[in-house]
DNA sequence: CGACCGTTTGATAGTGCTCAATTCAAGTGG
DNA sequence: CCACTTGAATTGAGCACTATCAAACGGTCG
């Protein structure tokens, strides 16, 4: 059987209340369900769509973990973000029909294939979803001023105070431990994301394992101190 | 007559090729005019919407310039964009039924208020509406990648050179010199936009007038050499 | 005309970058 | 099983870029 073409159900998904069909009803999951028609599993560092890419689905993340990164003509990039469980990629290709950045899996990972035109079709039957996606898509945009917040006016230690208090939060979110921390991706990838060089990075990691924040071992990182992060990212509060 | 309540169309309107209006055929610009009730008037400095609002509207550009912020609870601010004629504000309300960032009027304004729940009803009837209006914010989430590549990996001269360009073309789009901009902004509220200081924004456009690539007067700049500005936006290209 | 806000310019300090060397972890092949 | 390779992470030294502090200038509007 061809494994790029896994019969799913969102009803018995365990990401039913992460993933799209939050708070939808019996009726509506499963129509929901009929509309992801296939999975498509990647290996480490295996790309789901590419800059360029003609666009027909997004992408809800069954497992694994991904980064998207938009690039520069001259050979620059920055990495946008990093998708886990129940998150969805690929919104970016709507605008134009292609897709504007690359998605790369971080591991080994596992996506729900949601064909875009069944998005809006189910949108216009059923309200509840067509508010839902637009709730979904609104909440990237408001994510994205966040991240400028961070770029715009935040120091280095507070970048990755606050980039490791979302990561926290987002696995506590999953019932994952949100103070033992496997980081998916490099140095080099989070300095991306944060505006810093890999350097800085790990150096910033050094500093809060002297000021016993965190017990960092490579990609092992554990917050020892997270009220100490929070008041990096929010002096002036507590 | 109660000057926040004037009887608008679209269809007559000189942005329809910018506007929300783009691309729809004479029926659908009619439904589109009956849902645009009222436009609002502000003044300079005067507040649209504000972070924790309630969101019932999105808002349209007529005339007149704005600009969207949001803000940390110890004070700092970013500016996460400045929107022009045709431009559309309010997409982050939609997430969370409030306002996340702040809209302020830089010079005199006037918009086109658009109750989100007929944007809502009316892209379940009109197919094109829908799509149109998926796509607006999906570019939304674009630009907004743009903006984190900018504030993520490019110099101080980079910045202000990309962000003149994306001014420049703006305004060429709408039928204005693209070459002579009129700043409706402070230097400060550039440097926010930009991740720089009021006094790196300053410096920067006094070194662009001696290279002779910029002549400023105060918030009057004249693109003199624009593939200068691209050349350093772009260092590999050309 | 004066007050005020915004802008420009200068001097200095600091943060993060660059370049470089070293360490570490995990494979790979003899 | 161990030497070797490779990619990632850490650490150091010096430097570049931007921030900070401060002063002066200019335009605008009461």
């Amino acid at each position: 059987m061809d494994p790029s073409l896994i019969k799913v159900a969102c009803v018995n998904c365990s990401l039913r209340e992460l993933c799209l069909p939050v708070g939808l009803q019996e009726g509506e999951l499963e129509k929901l369900s009929e509309m992801v028609k296939s999975r498509r599993r990647l290996k480490r560092g295996e790309g789901l769509f590419s800059n360029g890419d003609t666009f027909a689905a997004l992408y809800a993340v069954r497992f694994g973990m991904f980064k998207t990164r938009v690039n520069t003509a001259d050979g620059r990039d920055q990495v946008t973000g990093f998708q886990m469980a129940g998150e969805i990629l690929g919104l970016d290709g709507i605008g134009t029909d292609h897709h504007t950045c690359d998605a790369v899996a971080l591991e080994d990972s596992e996506v729900c294939v949601i064909p875009f035109d069944q998005v809006a079709d189910l949108s216009r039957t059923f309200p509840v979803m067509q508010l839902h996606f637009h709730k979904m898509m609104s909440r990237e945009i408001v994510r994205d001023h966040g991240v400028m917040l961070l770029l715009g006016s935040m120091r280095a230690e507070e970048r990755l105070a606050a980039f490791l208090l979302n990561i926290s939060q987002r696995l506590r979110a999953r019932g994952f431990s949100s103070s033992e921390l496997v980081l998916r991706m490099t140095r080099e990838e989070i300095g991306s994301y944060l505006g810093l060089k890999l350097e800085t990075v790990s150096r910033t990691f050094s500093k809060f394992q002297d000021e016993g924040i965190l017990s960092v071992q490579q990609r092992l990182v554990q917050i020892l101190d997270p009220q100490a992060l929070q008041h990096l990212v929010n002096p002036e509060q507590c």
